[in-house]
DNA sequence: GTTTAATTTAAACGCATGTTTAAATCAGAG
DNA sequence: CTCTGATTTAAACATGCGTTTAAATTAAAC
């Protein structure tokens, strides 16, 4: 094949499909190479490794979206005290926005952060939290804020809680999505199931917390 | 190695706990060998496969847990229309029983449970649902009927919200139990952790559907 | 004690993986 | 055109995987 500039972003574009679908430890670099019709060790050439591969897939969106994330969020501290329910919907347009950079961006991106929590070896953790912890910590602190009677231990649990109920969520959208159609004649996009997803997640982490 | 009539349960009980810990692709018939000290071959000569042997570890959970939990639920709809509470909570006695089949049993069974739910490819699902489908069906609907303002297909979406909770904050119990030991001086078990998630997972089920 | 079936063992098989190598090809500068 | 550095290419490498094989060993029946 002849040399061509865009080897690097045919590998990106391939390898995010690829990852989001079957995750990372299940997909090959020889079915990257293959789908983006590039050479195998090119891989290797413009990358160095898998893992590096795969940082650089999470990296093009977190890019995008933990700034927009940020801004949002600053934006609606100023005008008032956001509700959970708020802060919660404030990711929906950075997130949205991802459609735009590439078609099914929002799902790709989501579905990459699941498979990326759960598949986790540890180097894709510490990747995240070093280069976006701060925007991460903003946003911790607008949700205890924003629900005073929930004591800090509680809030860390249910935090939790809701990061496992995304991630799991997002990792198995396209079944999930697929089951809903058939079983319920129901047809969500992936902003469907986001807006699902926040008034459960904000009922949640704001129940009192019962003594019994 | 002599003769030993346990190698079956040798295996088992090394794969459930490598299982747990990693999940099923990434653990090698080598690793789950080796730790139960027992040669390479006498996995395919007592289970045929890897695949049989993943379903055999958790059928050996899921036959004590599923009957256990039928019987709570039978139980509970006899004296009363129970809560959503009252449903999430009758799983707490099966499984809490299932430590004292296994040491650390109720958290290698979430742990598991959740593997299954992620890496299943196909034949997990397939196999859980047509053995224990009869025992699921009764939970989803006594959970629908304590819920009645719930339309079906939003069920739908709310319980597979809480399996991610459950699967996601069980599979990485040790790591939140730790830091939430370091960071707030509570010392929780895997008992205190499910009563903690309870109320999140009942509260978010039940929370009105807002047309917005 | 001999025979028979079940089990364990060491070795190999076939395949897929990520990575490396060295030659071939390309694009741009002089 | 010629040279140079970047890129692409085909091939091989080393490793790990699930599985199979055939011989060795064990336990039980007679």
């Amino acid at each position: 094949m002849a040399n061509r500039s865009d080897t690097k972003t045919r590998i990106l574009d391939a390898a995010e499909k690829l990852f989001a679908e079957r995750g990372f430890s299940e997909t090959s670099l020889r079915l990257i190479t293959s789908k983006a019709e590039v050479n195998l060790a090119s891989v290797n050439y413009h990358f160095g490794s898998k893992k590096e591969l795969i940082r650089a897939v999470l990296a093009r969106y977190l890019d995008r979206f933990m700034p927009a994330a940020s801004d949002e969020l600053v934006q609606l501290k100023a005008s008032s005290e956001p509700s959970l329910n708020e802060i919660f919907s404030s990711l929906v347009k950075p997130l949205l926005e991802l459609n735009k950079f590439k078609a099914e961006g929002t799902r790709t991106f989501l579905q990459l952060l699941g498979r990326g929590y759960i598949e986790s070896q540890g180097h894709l953790r510490w990747f995240i939290t070093t280069h976006y912890g701060t925007h991460l910590n903003e946003f911790v602190k607008a949700v205890a804020e924003s629900a005073p009677h929930i004591p800090p231990a509680e809030m860390f649990w249910r935090l939790h809680f809701t990061l496992g109920t995304v991630v799991f969520t997002m990792a198995s959208a396209d079944a999930l999505t697929e089951i809903a159609a058939a079983d319920f004649n129901e047809h969500n996009d992936i902003e469907a199931v986001i807006r699902k997803v926040i008034p459960y997640l904000a009922a949640g982490v704001a129940v009192p917390v019962t003594s019994q």
